[in-house]
DNA sequence: AACAACCTCAACCGCATCAGA
DNA sequence: GTCTGATGCGGTTGAGGTTGT
């Protein structure tokens, strides 16, 4: 491979960005827009990798970033998504305006992984380890499957009654029933 | 006040996938 | 069809803050 007069891991900034850095990098994504990172990296005048100033737009600097305080009602959400979806972090991040894959992946780790374990109310065989990698995505598809195979009717008549209340979807805003069902119609196709 | 344990959060790393040459 | 660079994602780590003893 031909060598690329770019900069080393050695000359690049490491470590907590600060304001400075922030402003540059959002002056930059505001001229060039949030897709070109590799553009963005080299123009910001920032000592920074691609993959860092978009990690840091995408889960700090982005417009409409909520922080914090992960509601009831997000975290019942949370929980509800990641039994069907498993660590599909930036999926289950979609479906909750404001926040990132990265802090519902934080909140999960320690909070949610935690509570669920205690309550033992995982889906038998679906555990947060095997959802995990992408490389059981081939496993995570067969499994949600599963759980899905018929459609939702009869992915209810699958689960017991405890984990039934985790797949009623039926108080969520309209919004993520459509979302709910286009995946199940995803799933299995 | 000092220390340890717990918790939160930001950031990095490695891998997979995609797109263009 | 293959190669290469860019992008996106999930796992993991470590620093710093908070709480309990």
């Amino acid at each position: 491979m031909k060598e690329k007069q770019r900069p080393s891991k050695r000359e690049l900034n490491r470590g907590p960005w600060t304001a400075e850095e922030d402003r540059k990098l959002a002056k930059a994504v505001d001229i060039h827009g949030a897709k070109q990172w590799t553009t963005i990296a080299a123009k910001a005048g920032l000592a920074r990798c691609a993959k860092s100033c978009r990690l840091r737009w995408m889960n700090y600097l982005r417009p409409n970033i909520k922080r914090g305080n992960i509601s009831d009602q997000e975290e019942d959400l949370i929980i509800r998504l990641h039994k069907l979806l498993g660590n599909r972090w930036s999926l289950i991040a979609g479906r909750l305006p404001g926040r990132t894959d990265n802090e519902i992946k934080n909140y999960w780790n320690y909070h949610l992984s935690k509570k669920i374990l205690d309550k033992g109310v995982l889906v038998a065989g679906i555990s947060t380890k095997d959802m995990g990698s992408k490389s059981d995505q081939q496993t995570v598809e067969e499994k949600t499957q599963s759980v899905t195979s018929s459609g939702a009717e009869d992915s209810k008549a699958k689960v017991d009654d405890d984990d039934a209340d985790f797949f009623d979807f039926s108080n969520e805003s309209p919004s993520t029933l459509e979302w709910v069902t286009k995946f199940l119609e995803f799933s299995n196709s």
